[in-house]
DNA sequence: CGCCAGGTTGTCG
DNA sequence: CGACAACATGGC
């Protein structure tokens, strides 16, 4: 078991189940159970401080990274919110909400598979990716598939998770990332646009779910992924502004901006 | 039955 | 460029 102390401005539910992992469950207790790097986890916030139930203290870094501890997301939060007041009211309201450090290919294939469809049935879809193709672990729970694996399924092997027309999606995202093709390291530190034109090379990768792969999986924290939500957020509510000037924290805007828009969506039916 | 869901693609002006 | 249907599946 892993303990950080004195955590701030971290929210778990807001955190794991605001639609940018979906591998996460919440227990009857509040804590949250799932899996990242082949490791299954208990995870809970007693008191400040941070529980990672089922982790090795060698993973320490990685779990602190996972979580994005080291970034000052105060700090941020009150930068941002002097941006604009319905950011600042959105941020506010959001606050607690952090940027999880996500695997890539884990990343890229979950956003692939959230395309013109719904939360719930997107956890469905990874959940039976996991359990047919992913890795056992010791407690019955399955890790993420890994792109080699990946890279020798078919459209046909991928049928029983009912993923409709985004399987040809994944078996071309797994047989570039296995090939070398798209390089999800380079992502990481090229130039934006050449890192989303890079993720872009895959069949059914278009701006949104690169945005969202570079942002939750390469932690590249200026993106501004504009989905359905976004969109309108944006029409509606900061019409005079747009994805550049939120700056080098976008992201993080972006969290803040899509979370309050979904828990108030009659801001944008009425009249 | 029709509409929508953290979109992308192909096609047509 | 911009608009628009089609794409699989499931819930409401």
């Amino acid at each position: 078991m892993i303990v950080f102390r004195d955590v701030t401005e971290l929210d778990l539910l807001n955190t794991l189940d605001c639609g940018q992992s979906f591998r996460w469950t919440q227990l009857p207790d509040g804590s949250f159970s799932g899996v990242a790097f082949k490791k299954s986890v208990r995870v809970a916030l007693e008191g400040g401080s941070l529980i990672i139930d089922g982790a090795d203290e060698a993973d320490r870094q990685l779990w602190s990274d996972y979580f994005d501890l080291p970034l000052d997301y105060g700090k941020i939060r009150s930068d941002l919110s002097e941006l604009h007041p319905v950011l600042k009211e959105a941020a506010q309201y959001a606050s607690g909400i952090r940027i999880l450090r996500q695997e890539p290919y884990e990343a890229l294939c979950t956003f692939i598979i959230s395309q013109n469809n719904n939360i719930r049935r997107i956890k469905g879809i990874v959940q039976r990716l996991c359990e047919g193709f992913g890795e056992k672990l010791s407690d019955g729970s399955f890790a993420f598939p890994d792109a080699d694996t990946m890279s020798a399924l078919t459209v046909e092997d991928l049928a029983p998770l009912r993923a409709g027309f985004r399987a040809k999606y994944l078996v071309d995202a797994a047989q570039k990332v296995a090939s070398g093709e798209v390089d999800l390291e380079y992502c990481r530190t090229a130039d934006y646009d050449a890192a989303r034109a890079e993720l872009m090379k895959i069949k059914g990768v278009g701006t949104k779910v690169a945005d969202c792969t570079l942002l939750f999986g390469l932690h590249r924290v200026e993106a501004f992924p504009l989905d359905v939500w976004m969109k309108r957020a944006m029409k509606t509510l900061f019409p005079e502004m747009s994805p550049k000037d939120f700056g080098e924290y976008a992201g993080i805007a972006q969290q803040y901006i899509f979370h309050y828009s979904r828990m108030h969506p009659e801001i944008f039916s009425e009249i």
